[in-house]
DNA sequence: CTGGTGACCGCTT
DNA sequence: AAAGCGGCCACCA
């Protein structure tokens, strides 16, 4: 039987599955979660974040690269500290999408 | 059901 | 390049 699960609980399935050392936009996990504009969604969705133990939402930055300024969960953008500890480092505050941006099915079939 | 909001994205000045 | 505006979807009162 299909999984009737809810929005939110796609969109955190998603968001669990981004590997470590690489972010993902809210726009690319609204895809991946079944629409690509839930953008807003996905940003809400994390903001009621029920499990951060198990979701990390640190790994999740606008298409800017840039992590959102509502965040600043703790006082300062400590979440650039996060993902510099993940291994994605970041410059002026904003992450190479180019090199981090997390990409669905490399972790499943080999990349070139 | 209606109105308002939001950790966004895209296009247009 | 940056800022402004609208659009889209889901949740709350």
């Amino acid at each position: 039987m299909e999984e009737r699960k809810n929005t939110y609980d796609r969109i955190y399935d998603v968001v669990k599955r981004i590997p470590k050392g690489k972010v993902a936009t809210y726009g690319q996990i609204a895809m991946l979660a079944g629409n690509e504009r839930w953008s807003r969604v996905v940003g809400y969705a994390l903001h009621v974040n029920p499990d951060p133990q198990h979701i990390p939402c640190h790994r999740v930055v606008n298409r800017h690269g840039e992590v959102s300024s509502a965040f600043a969960f703790g006082g300062g953008n400590r979440q650039i500290e996060f993902l510099a500890v993940e291994g994605v480092k970041s410059e002026d505050g904003k992450i190479d999408l180019a090199l981090y941006q997390w990409k669905p099915g490399m972790d499943a079939e080999e990349g070139e």
